[in-house]
DNA sequence: AATTTATTTTAGGGTAGACTAAAAAAGATT
DNA sequence: AATCTTTTTTAGTCTACCCTAAAATAAATT
């Protein structure tokens, strides 16, 4: 099935929204989820619902049924795979993918994204840490903590962002964290919930409030 | 400027055929080049012409401003590129990548079709020979003449090709004759006019008709 | 030059996807 | 339970792009 690219637009909003709301997800969160009116939302899901992407009812919210949430992921996987490209190959900066993957993943060629897999080497893993699907759907869901909820003086790895704020991505960069980063935190400073943290391999340290904690995924440094 | 999609598809067409017809382009040629009634081209050209991209007169064709020229010239290069890496990066044939890169052309973002461009080392032509233009816009052009018009033994190599037909793409693949390829022609029978020709470096030989040595460019084999 | 033919434009409509305003249903509050 | 508030749906429009049929213009033929 092929699906214009607003269908599709809706379908991944719908699926970013399942994930945070449990189960049925509502009208109103789409129609902010996707800067448009509940109206238009409702006339869309109606639409769906024909092609048997979404279950709907009215007044009771809606849900993607099998058929849905396997398109969605294949949408999830060309965005990922795209924003990976973008960084790896072509040097974007993390910050600087998003608009352009948000165009690229409605290019429909079932062989250009096995191709693009290929070719960067069937990665896991997006340059935000999130997991790349496979061709079958199927995520790598890899062991992680929010550096806030760890503990001090064990050395970790940055695996992921839990938001992907153009701000707060700049802010680490500026900060030369990164994807990758090896982190220990030094101190924790329970006035405030900061953390005093070595950076990289050096001496380099920093601190980092805990606007900046709660958003980093970390495990543990491979082989510590 | 941004231009919708369908805008952008008629700029393309417009500057296609001008390359060919001289000078101002029919309503009926625009729409037989892109499937759609003369109706539609009428509403288009009018559409285009208030945004200065076409030179318009009610009845007397169109032509494109330089405004246009500049666009359509940008969606060639785009395209080009595109081709360019699918075959080159990604490993797809050159019949295969013509309706792919009819999608990637669309996608808004210089900083990617620069990032693109230097990726593939600023290429000067794509798959099927075409000149790329580059940044500025500016093709280089490249000597050639088709292989009916050339003299026999002397080695000259494949440059392009006069049209991108699937059958004559997949035909020549066959033959093992692609973009770079080294031939010689042995042999001009003026019975049907085909050419028997030495392909590659080796002793293979085939025989071609007109049909085909009417739709390749080659120069001279470079050193000889 | 007048007529016939071909091309192009206008007129009038259709569909997808958006909107606002009003009506209907659900949920919350008293 | 009745009322008020919020959410959702319906109804009616709008724009972009497409269409067909008819009218207007240009080109070709007699």
């Amino acid at each position: 099935m092929v699906l214009s690219r607003t269908e599709e637009n809706y379908l991944k909003a719908i699926y970013k929204l399942a994930e945070r709301e449990q189960g049925k997800v509502s009208t109103n969160s789409i129609a902010s989820e996707m800067s448009t009116s509940a109206a238009s939302v409702t006339d869309m899901l109606k639409k769906l619902a024909e092609k048997e992407l979404v279950s709907y009812q009215k007044y009771k919210g809606v849900q993607l049924t099998q058929a849905g949430t396997k398109y969605a992921t294949q949408l999830v996987r060309k965005h990922r795979l795209w924003e990976l490209f973008l960084v790896d190959t072509l040097g974007f900066g993390w910050d600087e993918v998003h608009e352009v993957a948000e165009e690229l993943e409605h290019i429909q060629s079932d062989k250009l994204i096995l191709a693009l897999d290929e070719f960067l080497g069937f990665p896991k893993y997006d340059p935000h840490g999130d997991p790349i699907p496979n061709a079958q759907g199927k995520f790598t869901i890899r062991q992680r903590q929010l550096l806030a909820d760890f503990e001090a003086g064990i050395p970790v790895e940055l695996v992921g962002l839990k938001d992907h704020d153009t701000a707060l991505l700049h802010h680490l960069d500026d900060l030369g964290i990164g994807l990758g980063t090896r982190l220990v935190i030094r101190e924790r400073y329970t006035y405030d919930n900061s953390l005093k943290v070595a950076v990289g391999e050096g001496e380099n340290e920093c601190n980092l409030s805990p606007q900046v904690t709660e958003k980093i995924y970390v495990k543990l440094w491979p082989g510590s």
